[in-house]
DNA sequence: CCCGCTTCAAGTATCTAG
DNA sequence: CTAGATACTTGAAGCGGG
């Protein structure tokens, strides 16, 4: 069922609640969609239109009518996760169980999206950093070609242990100087075993 | 403006579980 | 048998088309 049945059927839960609370004070019910429904009863109108012509093809629309209410909710019970006490609902209760599911997967949606942010944040950080890390190894790599003489002892080794790594982009991190702002996340390790290099992602870089 | 269609609410009848 | 749920009937009223 379309998601504009959902929101009639979520309104006329809202409005079944609304009316079965009102009933317990005591007072008179609220007719639904209170912002534009006008046609509410008055019993002193002056307007008294002629009855339908036809009695019976009236009652007949109202059949039909009717039947599609209940189609409506059969397609509803469909979509909606039926508690172990599902041998017996009434349309009430199948009402309020929509709302609940619609909430539900309101909430779910929200997460998703959250966790959809943060992953792309993510990637936009680690891509820069892979960027910068080619960057320097290439100019090493010149550097190497152009046949400096500096003592070959020197030579340093620079491991960038991706994996296990928390970054903290923009906290003393002066390689990170495209930072946009919007980075700021942490990358906890998916891995259990941290502290095995072999299974690390590295970059190594040689330092003249 | 009138007419027909549609929807709504109130009252009543019928069904059903306990 | 009774209370609650569902179905039916009916009149009122909004709305759009002619």
């Amino acid at each position: 069922m379309e998601l504009n049945s959902l929101l009639l059927l979520l309104e006329a839960a809202e409005y079944l609640e609304r009316r079965d609370r009102e009933a317990e004070h005591g007072y008179a019910s609220v007719l639904p969609y209170d912002s534009d429904f006008s046609r509410k009863k008055t019993k002193s109108s002056p307007i008294s239109r002629k009855p339908h012509n036809n009695r019976s093809s009236h009652n007949e629309l109202e059949k039909h009518r009717r039947a599609k209410l209940r189609l409506y909710l059969e397609q509803l019970k469909q979509l909606v996760p039926l508690g172990p006490e599902s041998t017996r609902h009434t349309t009430l209760s199948l009402l309020k169980r929509a709302k609940m599911h619609i909430k539900k997967l309101e909430e779910q949606d929200r997460k998703a999206l959250n966790t959809k942010e943060q992953l792309q944040r993510e990637h936009r950080y680690l891509k820069r950093r892979l960027e910068q890390l080619s960057v320097q190894g290439l100019e090493r790599i010149r550097t190497d070609s152009m046949g400096s003489t500096i003592s070959t002892d020197s030579e340093q080794e620079v491991d960038v242990d991706i994996e296990g790594m928390e970054f903290t982009p923009g906290e003393g991190d002066s390689l990170d100087s495209v930072s946009d702002g919007e980075d700021h996340y942490s990358l906890q390790s998916s891995s259990s075993d941290g502290g095995h290099h072999s299974h690390s992602h590295r970059l190594q870089a040689h330092i003249c």
